[in-house]
DNA sequence: TCAAGATGATAAGCAGGGCTATTTTAAGGC
DNA sequence: GCCTTAAAATAGCCCTGCTTATCATCTTGA
């Protein structure tokens, strides 16, 4: 067996499988789902949004996000709004009902990150922080020369 | 907005989901699923486990690893033999056909480690590392302290 | 001994992801 | 102006994961 407990990427896989879990039982006990509140929260940023604009955001399948949002509609947390000068398109806009839940995500997350950092030095915390910035700067700069590459090879360069 | 790039909370969880999508991509070129993938590496270490116990190692539900197993015994990579001692319970083997795809499997992981640690320094990794061991045990501290405090509120104590 | 509880596997139903394909509508190229 | 292409949303299907429930089978204690 590999000494997976010393490598990296599965320490950091497992680290974000557990605050997926967390996160997902405080959601449910306010009857929400995670993927459901990372829509509201985004969307508070950023309201008006098409569905395609939220797709690319989260990095998830616009039909992913299609059906998030029907379950927001059907809660009255959000609206689904008919763009004027396209009709093909869907303006998402956040609807009162959903103020509490998003202050108790934001509730939640600050107490999260705070103690998480406790007793941690700053210095150590942002090395890490580095690495795994570095790390995801090389994933995304292999995934782009491979998207150049299949754009090449389909263009038949 | 908040400024999520600095989080080192959404920094792992963005790089995690990255590195599962890689995977993701990969092994459907052999025609399989992460899922199986890893089942299919935690039974080479393994043989003769039970569904509950490969359960409780990939800390997912029995009845999520009953249907991962219900297809790769299909695909001929994994045989359930009844255990003689007791008839509730299938021993989970390997088959044959199974080498080929654990061996891709080690191979894509062996690149990856490789190629993320190239360019870092050791003792930044290292301390990477440590940080996010030092965040997973008081996660999992805090889960132990949950759990006990139901427990007791359910004994009634 | 035999009834009650614990355990292994599975089923049903829901949610979230993905892929592929379709429909509707805009936008450009001729 | 017409025709082709591109984009937005959606439908259908699959896989994974959870919760809850069921069935069969140990295991244990009165």
């Amino acid at each position: 067996m590999q000494p997976n407990d010393q490598d990296l990427a599965f320490v950091m896989h497992d680290l974000a499988r557990l605050m997926r879990v967390r996160f997902d039982q405080h959601a449910r006990t306010w009857g929400m789902t995670r993927a459901q509140c990372v829509a509201l929260m985004k969307l508070k940023c950023r309201p008006g949004m098409s569905q395609s604009e939220l797709a690319a955001l989260l990095e998830v399948e616009p039909i992913t996000v299609g059906r998030v949002i029907d379950r927001l509609e059907a809660a009255g947390f959000v609206e689904r709004r008919p763009d004027p000068a396209d009709r093909r398109m869907h303006r998402l806009h956040l609807r009162d009902a959903a103020a509490p839940i998003i202050e108790k995500i934001d509730e939640y997350r600050a107490a999260g990150i705070a103690r998480f950092h406790d007793g941690v030095p700053d210095e150590d915390w942002n090395m890490a922080l580095s690495v795994l910035l570095r790390i995801k700067e090389k994933i995304l700069s292999e995934s782009a020369d491979t998207a150049a590459a299949s754009a090449t090879a389909v263009s038949g360069e």
